[in-house]
DNA sequence: ATATTTGCAAAGGATTTGCACACAC
DNA sequence: GTGTGTGCAAATCCTTTGCAAATAT
């Protein structure tokens, strides 16, 4: 198949796959390149239809094998929104945190953790160490705030 | 049916109850109930089954029905587990967040929220004002980091 | 007495699985 | 060539819904 992705994310995906003995198919690379065009994050459903685009027979199955599998890697980072639905988008380079505005979608990057303070006093006070954190901020960006 | 359950946390929820023109049945006491004398979160079904022990005819339905009632209420907090699995505990009287031991799923709750410092700096630098966060930390408890 | 709540069963959605074929290496 | 990945359809699992009977006020 022609290829059609070639961004540094693109190169970078591929040799991760290398490394880790995992193929370089076009579905991978399509949802790879879907995820980073959106300023949002992605539904599953979203995700194949923009893949779609691409690869117009590719399955719904597919999709939840990839996203699984790019999760357990880390290059993808699944948020659970509060009514229960999930969503997908690029685990950011840095270890940041997103926000995400309930009107219009938009995610908005912070570069700031801020449980890495954390670690230390609990540590101390309660004995608890921790291995894994899960941080989502919902609100209202400028431009919805009017 | 007779009253099994009597303690401060049944009566304020029986008052809370009254206030919103709801019910108190003895299947949302019993979900209150067996929420408050765990120490860990439970599932869904975890919750069905304690509630049985009281209540053998209960079903699922009534149980899916009471918890979003009670999240919306804001008696209940749902927690969403990486792997997407959803479980319930009893929301804690000041704000505060909770931590989950992977290893013995207990529940320890630290009174300080790392977020709050966060909004005035979030406005300033991006405009973003947060209406409502999401906090979820794992890691291991005391007894189980020998 | 009456409106709400429940239990049951069926429906609806989301996710996973099995398997033959296609494809990347 | 070989073993992994894909597409399709079926199976499974989780959650919601409709409705008649039960029950809290």
């Amino acid at each position: 198949m022609k290829e059609k992705f070639s961004c540094s994310h693109e190169q970078n995906a591929k040799k991760l796959f290398r490394n880790e003995g995992l193929k370089s198919t076009p579905q991978r690379m399509a949802v790879i390149h879907v995820l980073h065009s959106s300023e949002k994050y992605l539904s599953i459903n979203e995700i194949l239809d923009s893949v779609k685009e691409f690869l117009p027979k590719t399955g719904l199955a597919t999709i939840y094998r990839t996203l699984e599998m790019f999760v357990e890697l880390g290059l993808v980072t699944r948020v659970h929104f509060p009514d229960g639905c999930h969503s997908y988008t690029i685990s950011p380079k840095d270890h940041s945190h997103q926000m995400v505005c309930t009107k219009c979608d938009t995610v908005i990057n912070f570069p700031d953790c801020p449980i890495e303070g954390l670690n230390e006093t609990l540590m101390k006070q309660k004995g608890f160490k921790i291995n894994n954190h899960f941080v989502q901020l919902f609100g209202e960006c400028e431009d919805c705030r009017i």
